[in-house]
DNA sequence: AACTTTTATTTGATGTATCAAATAATTGCA
DNA sequence: TGCAATTATTTGATACATCAAATAAAAGTT
């Protein structure tokens, strides 16, 4: 196993890259709304835009299902959700944000854009396609290989 | 916040790619050595090559040092590993390979291989660079915004 | 309608992530 | 030499990741 092939290193930076992305997120996030988890600044803003299960929320960033009912629990504790039944069909949970979430989404969303942009600086649109086909890629085969 | 912008579908597109990654790789590890996680396997391999420290470990693989501390720990219990004060700075600390870990990194070197094959089938090597760059490049900014 | 299968969520067990604070040994320097 | 600053590792507390198994409700089948 070589360390120094454009093969590993490649996949390290992936690594490398979502860690200090999240390092840099989590400390912006923090000195606007403390004790709040990045996971659970995103999944607040996902369910004030649209009404989604826990399990679609999970899907869209990649969280296990079991995962998100526990982040869903703490959020509640926190007081930035509640939770009820749907009636519709007994299986599902509907979310609802309180008027706590509310204001936490606000205070929010400027600090999120500008994590993007300090991450994205100096990279051209350009570099940015290209790396997100490459990584589709990537992402393509492991799963193809999993079935 | 936009999800359809290339901005924020790239930078979720690399946690994507990351869990991808880890879930066929511990697939196939644990094909051939139950038990044993993607980290452990790494972290084996690694020490195997050259002594190093648990907070060089930890550095080359992007670890917090109290996670790198669980995980040598789990690993001794695991019996892959024995751990020994270093008598010339009685701080750090030397780890040293077991029979049986030994034994288990000859099995796995090839399927880690494999695994960077078929992550990567298909992906020129110019392509990888340049999303290798491209990493790089959001890597740096996080950290020096860190600063 | 009774029974099997599928779907949404939860629980249990174990491993890793992160920050802050604690230990313990070493170095730097007055 | 004596003590403050630094370095390597650990511990505590809390959050998230993953797999397997359990619940509970809905849908499909005979």
């Amino acid at each position: 196993m070589k360390f120094n092939t454009p093969t590993s290193t490649a996949l390290y930076a992936i690594e490398e890259t979502i860690k200090a992305y999240r390092r840099l997120s989590q400390q912006n996030i923090s000195a606007v709304v403390p004790k709040i988890t990045v996971d659970q600044a995103l999944i607040l803003i996902i369910i004030d835009r649209e009404d989604k299960t826990q399990s679609e929320i999970a899907d869209l960033i990649f969280k296990d299902y079991a995962s998100m009912t526990r982040i869903i629990k703490l959020m509640i504790e926190k007081k930035y959700l509640t939770k009820m039944i749907d009636e519709a069909d007994r299986r599902k949970t509907k979310l609802k944000i309180t008027k706590n979430g509310k204001s936490i989404i606000e205070q929010l969303k400027p600090v999120i854009q500008k994590n993007r942009e300090i991450a994205l600086n100096n990279v051209s649109d350009e570099e940015l396609e290209q790396m997100y086909k490459t990584l589709n890629k990537i992402t393509q085969n492991c799963q193809i290989a999993r079935k």
